[in-house]
DNA sequence: CCAATAGTGTCTGTTAGACAATATACA
DNA sequence: TGTATATTGTCTAACAGACACTATTGG
């Protein structure tokens, strides 16, 4: 930000330029059903409203007297929609123009989270609960037809955690607490859309500082499996393979 | 973005909400003097002015009659401080919060931008070329105290600077068309602030396809160099070392 | 014992890094 | 010829992927 003395003229109050709106919106995903899901929110059906009854990413203006940050916003955004306090939580980036909102010139910061599958039932919406719902998406994005520009922010926010399930943890946010190496094994293949080879994902997995041990086994009709916690519960971890260093 | 029909009521005017400030800045660097630079400007010395006489990142309110997006503003941005006209430009993130400028509520949209060296007499800065400069930055930040919360947005710049470097060709932006392999891994070793090693460097440039041999050498006192130019001249290569897929 | 999934081991291919050898210009 | 940098080659270590083998439960 900043007015710099050459461009703009000193001019202390912001009548000087025009305010575009300012909103948030967030890509809430998370596997169930063995697929990728997002949250998606109903529009109002009323006339005067922009892109009404359309299946929209939840979100809406910064509410200056309640959000401290654009960070709270979406946090608040969140929470609303799923009673989700602590999710991973990531910037996606932001999207502005004069011509995305009918209202006028508008601007959103839209994040990313990631939280364990929240059963349908669960998900708050005030009054009615036909107005928010998980939809599968794939690579390709979702069937509805989204408000606003919101399936170029869905594919970009897609497009942002394919990529860097390749390197990073990012799946173990979509699990509850304790989990099995083949259930991560099983949120890495269905985010990314193909097979990974177990034995070398093991070891990947296990050779950074991802998980622990816990004292318990998820047992079925075959040989238990070790439950694994995150060691950090809030930071993902990177797979690094570049450069190594050459000390000088 | 979305007012949602549960939490806000349908208003169509923007009153409901009080608009935040909507500005653009944007980190500028270079490598020059075998170091990375990035270009700082000073802010303007009125005392009813935030940060009078700070350094700070070029900057300021996106004017929504000038501005058809927010890459066009940064892009004038750019243009006002440089000359620069086609840079690698890419989102950075945004910052937003009640606290970070004191006339108001205020979300800023942050880019980064690579370029080639550009003289600093060529710095365009309307009237007074001292107002515009370019300062050496390493891993630590930038020596001066910066305007607003500028100096955490360049430190973010930086560290994604160096985080992408590691596995893309963005050092690729801040050389002229023109280039040697030894120049390009020059750049990397300043950027990474680490020293790389020769033959994996060119082993691994030259097995994308990220560069093509010109018909020209750098003619110097030794044997001379074989010139590169970009293959692509805007997109960046990514080197992936990451899962390989395994059919079904 | 059988089915099913968990977990391990062995081999191979790729590539980064270390380091040395060779190439080619100017002085 | 000497110096400086460009360019190539050889060897090794690390690790992902392929694939097969062993382990352990319930039925």
């Amino acid at each position: 930000m900043a007015k710099t003395q050459t461009n703009q003229p000193a001019a202390n109050t912001s009548s000087r330029f025009e305010k575009p709106l300012t909103t948030v919106d967030v890509a809430i995903f998370t596997v169930a059903n063995d697929a990728l899901q997002v949250l998606l929110v109903k529009r109002a059906n009323a006339p005067d409203e922009p892109f009404p009854n359309r299946w929209a990413l939840p979100g809406g203006f910064v509410d200056v007297n309640r959000d401290a940050t654009l960070e709270d916003c979406a946090l608040r955004k969140l929470k609303e929609k799923t009673g989700v306090i602590s999710p991973y939580l990531e910037q996606l980036g932001s999207w502005g123009s004069a011509s995305r909102d009918p209202r006028g010139w508008s601007a959103t910061h839209a994040y990313f989270a990631l939280i364990p599958a929240v059963s349908s039932d669960s998900l708050t919406n005030g009054a009615n609960a036909a107005d928010a719902q998980w939809m599968p998406v794939t690579a390709l994005g979702v069937k509805e037809t989204l408000a606003f520009d919101h399936k170029e922010i869905l594919a970009a926010a897609v497009t942002r955690l394919r990529a860097k399930v390749e390197y990073t943890s990012l799946p173990a946010f979509l699990l509850p607490k304790e989990f099995t190496l083949s259930e991560l094994q099983r949120v890495y293949e269905i985010v990314l859309e193909r097979k990974l080879e177990k034995s070398a994902f093991r070891t990947r997995v296990l050779a950074t500082d991802l998980v622990t041990e816990t004292p318990r086994f998820r047992e079925g009709a075959n040989r238990p499996a070790q439950l694994y916690k995150l060691r950090s519960a809030s930071k993902p971890v990177f797979f690094q393979r570049t450069f190594k260093p050459a000390d000088d």
